[in-house]
DNA sequence: TTCATATATCCGAATATATGAATATAACTA
DNA sequence: TAGTTATATTCATATATTCGGATATATGAA
């Protein structure tokens, strides 16, 4: 990643990857951890948390440390740099393959909540 | 490029190249063909050519030949696939480097235009 | 302390991408 | 036809990216 790359083109090579971008749309519908995300997608602990720091570098989303967790979140002034973002990910939840994660995510929290 | 890839990652990934992104941002302004754009950025004839291709290949953008011409502009429907893509690019002209980009190529259209 | 858990980082291999130079193709012109 | 111009494609190479597994770090609990 270079570091010299306008804003504009670093975010848009977040979102070309397909993992980075589902993580996006799931972030959509709040704050997530890590282990959250690999739960719904259904990857290796290193193929989220490492997403997780390119998306975290490119601004694009931000962390919150919570004891051990990290919770990261869309970061709504992205839409400075990509005007309407926060939208058009928004959008994307109807379609698939991000419908189904949001709907594995919404299964997942109930079952998370009732722990 | 993966062929089996999410059509909005495809997009994303056209726009994550610096080239790619400031040619779609000139593209805004109307049709242009190979050798336009190769005057306005000052690009190699295969620097502009390829990306061409693949613009094109992503479908954000259609190409028509005349004669031994041939002309470049945005796919319009592209929004179907990324709401209100086409106003994003639109609202990049007034930043850098792509306003710069724009102001050589309407420098460049008026001596076309005299000769 | 020591242990367990959540996350981050590193490593090496595989794959993808970008680039300039050279060559090919397509369409017009003399 | 031969030559010219505009564009496309190929080739070799340099660089970037991704991925799973291993290891490191940070935090809280016993």
């Amino acid at each position: 990643m270079n570091i010299l790359a306008q804003q504009e083109s670093l975010i848009f090579k977040m979102l070309s990857e397909e993992i980075r971008l589902r993580i996006a749309v799931l972030l959509t519908e709040g704050e997530l951890c890590v282990c959250d995300i690999m739960e719904v997608l259904s990857l290796p602990q290193s193929s989220v948390s490492r997403p997780m720091a390119k998306l975290k570098s490119s601004q694009l989303v931000i962390d919150r440390r919570d004891g051990r967790w990290v919770h990261y979140r869309l970061n709504e002034s992205i839409n400075d740099i990509i005007p309407s973002l926060s939208e058009i990910l928004v959008q994307f939840r109807t379609r698939q393959p991000y419908q189904a994660d949001n709907k594995r995510l919404t299964e997942y929290l109930l079952t998370k909540n009732c722990q």
